[in-house]
DNA sequence: GTGAAAGCGCTAACAC
DNA sequence: GTGTTAGCGCTTTCAC
């Protein structure tokens, strides 16, 4: 704004009622086509009707928006092409920066669109070539493992998602490498939780094999894990311990209390979009650098001391 | 493309190749620049956190992308100046359509900024001057209300939200009426459940003064009071029927098993984004035209028949 | 300091 | 049909 003493405060304040009145308001479009940079994130999350991701993504819209950010979404619901749909788009705004917070289900193409185009931040997921955020899944592994075992577990299974991504793995290794400590017999249930039913026998199956305690990849899974125990007539804890990984805010509920690694949900996204912001700023350069962030133990009432 | 056979096959396809290799895509910036328009959708949405904006986002994202319109996103999280900002960024994007889910914390500054400006859809909220989509509240609260009646409870306490939108208005009405034609005292109760300990303390007075049954607002708020009475170690339903609104995907749990009227969330969204889409492409115009979607009774365990 | 001019990457309108 | 041109609304540069 020119501010010189070349028009009148009267005047000037006119020109600031009448650019009011109008509603006048600059076209970014404008700015940042010439500008030649915007201050949108495309953020890829699978299905927001899934607590976890709705959690996150609240976090990152306000920790973006704290960072004069805005935000576009994409729910990709496992939906390859509209994954892909998104991303291009994306790349059309010219966002400054995408953020998966789950993993691309097409990663190669996803790569060969992004890579060296626009920065690119893998929260809460894997990538060989952009930034990684993520909580230490192998330690939290370990931790809810120990946790059972030292109750007095034995055999206890570990409930794997179906998407086998990194987070699952490293939280496998963890549990893994206590059961091989401890001299016990790892066993891995891989189970689709999209088929209805599915939870019901796999828990029966499981309990039936000997199991008194499971390890699940993920509160989501725990939370339809302990609701078929419920159905079955299985005690929980009594008859079997169940402990989760992420802590959603309805783990924390008297009825589901669910005993959890918890994932630090605001501190993901705030070092998330940190790590996004300096690189599109240019405040980091070169190689993709990993972040890891501390998980916690959260002990409630669905994980007991075995019996017998 | 000119598909004129001036080029040969041969150099099409490289400059195909070439444009596939490089990556290149248009700038949508300068297409929506020139075009004077955009695909853009604004959303403002309460807090992400809470699964019931959470599902309606969902819902909306993907709609949305079905009719070709990308969603930028802003969690008003009840805190005005950031709702305000967002505005005056979707304005300043020049967004095509913008959709309230939840009301709008300052309505007025509201209005003034983007009516006449930019078409504006409310879903699940209300407005005088845009048009609206919302589901049949009245009919829940009589549907709510009337179960409960039909259950043989005589003292029946609507908890109403803090935030008294038409919602919950509306919803309060319906109680109000099968209240007054069964003869029965309508006890209506404001809670605050932002402050801790509170639910504990209203729903043991609730209970003190002889309430059998409780319909409050919305699940989310349900599930709190249904943790409250768990707590007080008040029997549900022996002691206390709960009935809520919303039916979120948590609710049909079996820890939580919530009688509830459930609002069509896919097609709240649908009629929303159709609604929006409409008005952006000029094919409805004149005054705000109001949706009605119908709700549904859903009888879970958290009602029963009133003891005596 | 101030004002004019160039140009961001597209589309639409217009001559040819 | 096909090629050229103007211009969307800004920012930046460069004379003045």
């Amino acid at each position: 704004m020119h501010r010189s003493g070349r028009f009148t405060a009267e005047t000037e304040s006119q020109v600031l009622d009448a650019i009011q009145k109008l509603g006048f308001r600059p076209n970014v479009l404008a700015r940042q086509l010439v500008q030649q940079r915007t201050t949108t994130l495309g953020v890829m999350v699978g299905a927001l009707d899934n607590p976890f991701y709705a959690e996150m993504a609240m976090q990152i819209e306000r920790e973006s928006a704290a960072h004069g950010f805005h935000t576009m979404f994409c729910n990709t619901y496992g939906d390859a092409p509209a994954e892909i749909w998104a991303l291009e788009s994306y790349l059309d705004y010219r966002v400054a920066g995408i953020l998966f917070v789950s993993n691309p289900s097409e990663p190669k193409r996803a790569r060969q669109l992004i890579e060296r185009r626009v920065p690119t931040v893998f929260v809460t997921c894997e990538s060989e070539w952009g930034d990684v955020v993520r909580c230490d899944d192998e330690e939290g592994g370990l931790m809810a493992t120990q946790h059972l075992v030292s109750l007095g577990h034995r055999r206890i299974a570990y409930f794997s998602d179906p998407i086998d991504d990194a987070a699952n793995q490293d939280r496998q290794r963890g549990y893994a490498k206590v059961m091989r400590k401890a001299a016990l017999q790892s066993s891995v249930v891989r189970w689709d939780r999209k088929s209805a039913g599915v939870a019901d026998t796999t828990v029966s199956e499981t309990v039936r094999h000997g199991a008194t305690a499971i390890f699940t990849t993920d509160d989501y899974g725990a939370i339809e894990l302990v609701d078929a125990a419920d159905r079955l007539g299985i005690n929980i804890p009594r008859q079997l311990s169940v402990i989760g990984f992420d802590d959603l805010i309805m783990s924390g509920l008297g009825r589901i209390g669910l005993t959890t690694i918890r994932q630090p949900k605001m501190r993901l996204a705030q070092v998330a979009v940190s790590a996004l912001v300096d690189r599109i700023k240019g405040q980091v350069k070169g190689p993709p650098v990993r972040h890891v962030v501390p998980v916690e133990l959260i002990v409630r009432g669905s994980t007991a001391k075995a019996n017998g």
